[in-house]
RNA sequence: GGGGACGUAGCUCAGUUGGUCAGAGCGCUGCCCUGUCACGGCAGAGGUCGCGGGUUCGAGCCCCGUCGUCCCCGCCA
């Protein structure tokens, strides 16, 4: 049997009461956690957002109470009214945060009664992640859970605060919108009205931000959904949230200095101090030291070990000369056995044209010298696993080996990546071993439990960096033109305007990414405000005036009606929210995410739609058979 | 599209060389228990070994296929 609600009122949440509110009578509602059944004595742990409180239901004293108490299981939602008071001395349980006290139920009332969930949220995450995301709703209830959205909710409002105070209004864009120059798949939606035609979902606020700044808006900003049909990884959902803005009349510094205010007083919302400014590095550094353009500083970076080879040794090794020889180094890891290595083999990206070398005996057998040389130069300690990664002349791929004067070239990229993927997925492996990660590890732990008013240092957990000087133009092996490698309006260096058509690899682009612990977290540029650059642009690019006006007409128009300078940025605030939850992936702060396969275990999406549906959309499905 | 890991009870897992191997802990159900807090005690229920096919006298174990989850590459500038 269960019971009304009647009129009562919850007076208190469960994770609130101390010592100090003994004696008062109280209200509380929740699930129930546990239940210890001694006969007689019946102890619930009755749990709602706020945390978990004590009720003992004793048969003599309420005969009522002890008998609701007996039918009760795990995650009935129930009603406990009764009086605060003090455990026994020998009773108190330091573990909890009410365990000081406990509340003597005169009366339970049964609100509902819960079937068998299939795992218990007052347990740490089972592994089957399956399970986790059908049952999304009973997942959700785990501390661990309710802390991640009680941060994210605590460090966006933060950041709201901030831009507001920074000068910045929040203005919505549409979600129905059409579609916006970034690279990825448009997600379309029929239109029932227009037979036909469709609208997309935003990828970015884009070309809405930058309008707004040919209205005068100044400062805009929003926490945006923003949409990307593509596949699913670790750090990446089919609909995510950025925080966008745009600003007018910016220099590069003063989107820095917005975005390093902001990021900050989010990390100090999370119990974390982030020093600012934000260091900086070249995207050729960034290629060149860490193998990647969203570099984590956390491990040490990839050693240039050519001059450890002479010629003689590369063409024994069958290693090409002109590409980069580079020693990645994850410390600690210890010696390897032959099996150990050869496990690791798939971590590495054979298709990048580049070759390793991870069997140092045998390499230290054959060129001693150079095997000594690579240690030093790495300053590699014995204990240290050192891997050198290099060109491999045999194998082709489809890469421009045209080297361009001042940038690397497509083929020494792909070295680079190759050793920095290879690099971050080892360290992610052997993780325990060199303990590169703990500090962070050990920052968001102790944040948690410091909390805002009591922050503290994540200059040593968490390693913002800003990756600037991107080339302007990427070649197209196969059409024998240069790309943008952004999206067409970002603007170029002023310094580098006059090669444009001239030389336009060694064009740089005024863009720039931000990385934290190999997180890209958000890239944004300075604008192309003036329609003649933006011709060049075009022209350059071999885009005809029709073209773009087919393709941008509306916001070609609005750049002619007096567009201000202006520039901007979006950051992930899903990813912000994952590292200061220490999270290993998305889905641990977005509250209903989608699987690797773009599939909502829960609600069963996507699904096949009914005729009249598509009727009235004027579409037809036609499947491959 | 490609590579890798995983899939045995509700959950976490063990299962040797193919031969009583259908197992453990937790959870669950019933009974007992007035100071537990991962309560305890006794008893019990619970399985298409992801699915399909093959090899074999015999398959959880070997082979092929397939599905699902996760990680990575491609893709996402």
């Amino acid at each position: 049997m269960l019971d009304f609600l009647g009129n009562l009122e919850r007076t208190h949440r469960c994770g609130t009461l101390r010592a100090a509110d003994a004696g008062k009578q109280v209200v509380l509602m929740g699930w129930v956690n546990r239940r210890r059944d001694h006969g007689n004595l019946i102890f619930l742990d009755l749990r709602d957002r706020s945390g978990i409180c004590q009720i003992v239901l004793d048969k003599e004293l309420t005969p009522g109470g002890h008998a609701r108490g007996e039918q009760v299981r795990s995650e009935y939602v129930v009603a406990a009214i009764g009086k605060v008071r003090l455990r026994a001395p020998e009773a108190i349980n330091l573990k909890m945060e009410t365990g000081e006290i406990e509340i003597e139920a005169t009366e339970l009332r049964i609100l509902n009664d819960a079937r068998l969930t299939p795992f218990s949220p007052a347990e740490e995450a089972i592994k089957d992640e399956e399970v986790r995301l059908k049952y999304r709703y009973v997942d959700l209830r785990r501390a661990e859970m309710q802390r991640n959205f009680r941060l994210r909710h605590e460090i966006t409002l933060a950041i709201r605060a901030n831009l507001s105070q920074q000068g910045f209004l929040e203005i919505e864009t549409p979600i129905l919108t059409k579609s916006t120059p970034e690279g990825a798949r448009d997600f379309l939606v029929p239109s029932r009205v227009h037979a036909g035609e469709f609208y997309a979902l935003p990828q970015s606020p884009q070309i809405f931000k930058q309008i707004l700044m040919i209205s005068g808006f100044d400062r805009y900003f929003q926490i945006a959904r923003c949409f990307r049909d593509e596949d699913l990884r670790a750090d990446r959902q089919l609909e995510f949230t950025q925080i966008d803005l745009e600003m007018s009349f910016p220099r590069r510094e003063s989107v820095f200095a917005v975005v390093e205010q902001f990021l900050a007083a989010g990390f100090a919302a999370a119990g974390v101090t982030l020093p600012t400014p934000f260091p900086r590095i070249t995207y050729d550094d960034s290629m060149r030291q860490f193998g990647s353009d969203k570099p984590d500083l956390r491990l040490p970076g990839l050693t240039d070990v050519r001059p450890a080879f002479t010629d003689e040794n590369l063409a024994t090794l069958q290693i090409d000369p002109a590409l980069p020889v580079v020693a990645l180094r994850i410390p600690n890891v210890g010696e390897l056995s032959r099996k150990e290595r050869e496990d690791n083999h798939p971590l590495f990206d054979q298709k990048k044209g580049a070759k390793f070398i991870d069997d140092f005996k045998r390499l230290a057998k054959s060129f001693p010298e150079a095997a000594a040389k690579v240690r030093e130069l790495t300053g590699a300690s014995d204990a240290d696993f050192v891997i050198v990664v290099a060109g491999d002349p045999a194998h082709h791929i489809k890469a421009s080996d045209t080297k361009f004067p001042g940038r690397l070239s497509e083929r020494e990229i792909n070295v680079y990546a190759a050793a920095g993927n290879f690099r971050t997925e080892l360290a992610k492996k052997y993780a325990d071993r060199h303990g590169a990660f703990r500090m962070t590890e050990e920052t968001v732990e102790a944040a948690h439990v410091h909390g805002a008013a009591d922050p503290i240092d994540g200059s040593k957990a968490f390693y913002p960096i800003w990756i600037v000087d991107f080339p302007m133009f990427e070649y197209e092996l196969a059409s024998g033109k240069w790309v943008p490698a952004h999206h067409p309006f970002t603007a170029p260096y002023e310094a580098d305007m006059a090669n444009l058509v001239s030389d336009p690899a060694s064009v740089r682009a005024d863009c720039y990414d931000l990385a934290m612990n190999g997180l890209e977290l958000g890239s944004g540029s300075i604008r192309i405000h003036r329609k003649d650059v933006q011709q060049q642009i075009f022209a350059s690019l071999g885009i005809s005036d029709e073209e773009a006006r087919k393709r941008f007409g509306f916001f070609l128009d609005a750049l002619e009606y007096g567009t201000p300078p202006h520039g901007g940025i979006a950051l992930g605030l899903d990813r912000i929210i994952m590292l200061l939850a220490g999270a290993a992936n998305l889905r641990e702060v977005i509250a209903f995410p989608k699987t690797a396969k773009a599939i909502d275990l829960m609600a069963d999406a996507p699904t096949t739609v009914t005729e009249q549906q598509l009727r009235e959309l004027h579409v037809r499905v036609a499947l491959k058979s």
